[in-house]
DNA sequence: AACTCGGGGGA
DNA sequence: TCCCCAGAGTT
């Protein structure tokens, strides 16, 4: 604690008590780095500032402003959420918040720990590897990490706590090459000698190739796509139609997801099917889908500009 | 417990 | 290219 005191980061979500704004922030933190959160944050409350502003929101507009940050069903279970909390109130506990829509165990103990003071202990991939280090134990699974970690728990401060251990290990316990030297826990950590071995590591699904064909069509400067139905994936996103692959090859690009690569071809089509037409000037206000983006840039009818350009 | 999410970015 | 990130939901 003395050491989170002396080292934690400025970070937007630690300037403020909300717990609206904090429920933000882990959501978009879930498998996301920090610093890839922190302009969509900032720019995500600016734009919708309280629950009941979110909740009123058309999706597309909560899909914009999550678009490029990836696992875009966060951003519509966050919106859903945002609707029972309107009508049935903010959850006042860890329990009560582990009821909605992509508020996990992580989750709901860094909220309720956070913003109401109670005492869990959060697991994430920063304690698992914390706790695996600290007592050179590298198949602890996330149960027994988290009972290793609530003995630790500072209940006076868990929000602080919590946040410290993250912080250690986003900081000083990394995966690679962690800071030792500098670490506070060193002289009581059992794998000191080794960190690298702890946690183990996990065996990876192989690299899958996958072909994909998809019509554009530009007339008028405007280009025509199709909203992405709520059965599938990136549900909707907007996204260039699928293709049979007989039309001319405009292009092709490449999209790494998961243990997929995707290798798009890019071909012309007639518009097909329920769809709409959109300017490029358009685009950056849309939910438009990643791969649909990289299909657009290649192809030139969006300019090729610095990557994000988040724009409000 | 394993798998998907057709993510994203640092090293 | 590899790794893994303040994970959650589904099967």
């Amino acid at each position: 604690m003395a050491w989170y005191r002396r080292r934690r980061r400025d970070l937007p979500w630690r300037r403020t008590s909300d717990p609206y704004a904090i429920w933000v922030s882990e959501i978009m933190l879930q498998q996301t780095r920090v610093v890839a959160a922190i302009p969509y944050y900032e720019r995500f409350l600016a734009r919708l500032p309280d629950v009941a502003t979110l909740a009123r929101a058309r999706i597309d507009t909560v899909l914009a402003l999550w678009a490029g940050l990836g696992y875009y069903r966060r951003a519509r279970f966050l919106h859903a959420a945002a609707k029972i909390v309107l009508r049935e109130g903010f959850p006042k506990d860890a329990a009560g918040l582990r009821k909605l829509p992509g508020i996990g165990e992580y989750t709901s103990a860094a909220i309720a720990s956070i913003a109401f003071g109670e005492p869990v202990a959060v697991v994430d991939g920063n304690v698992e590897r914390l706790i695996a280090r600290l007592y050179a134990a590298p198949h602890l699974n996330k149960r027994e990490v988290g009972a290793r970690a609530q003995k630790w728990l500072d209940e006076s401060e868990p929000g602080d706590f919590n946040q410290a251990m993250m912080e250690m290990g986003a900081t000083v316990c990394t995966p690679r090459s962690p800071s030792c030297g500098t670490c506070p826990l060193a002289k009581h950590c059992a794998g000191r000698a080794n960190p690298e071995q702890y946690p183990a590591p996990k065996e990876r699904a192989p690299l899958i190739d996958v072909a994909v064909a998809v019509g554009l069509t530009v007339r008028e400067g405007r280009v025509f796509l199709r909203r992405r139905a709520s059965t599938e994936l990136n549900s909707g996103l907007w996204d260039l139609p699928a293709s049979t692959g007989r039309g001319k090859t405009l292009g092709a690009i490449s999209h790494g997801v998961l243990n997929q690569r995707l290798r798009v071809t890019i071909h012309a089509a007639r518009p097909r099917g329920e769809g709409r037409w959109f300017t490029a000037a358009q685009l950056s206000s849309a939910p438009l889908a990643t791969s649909a983006r990289k299909c657009l840039l290649a192809t030139g009818f969006l300019p090729q500009r610095g990557r994000g350009s988040v724009s409000a």
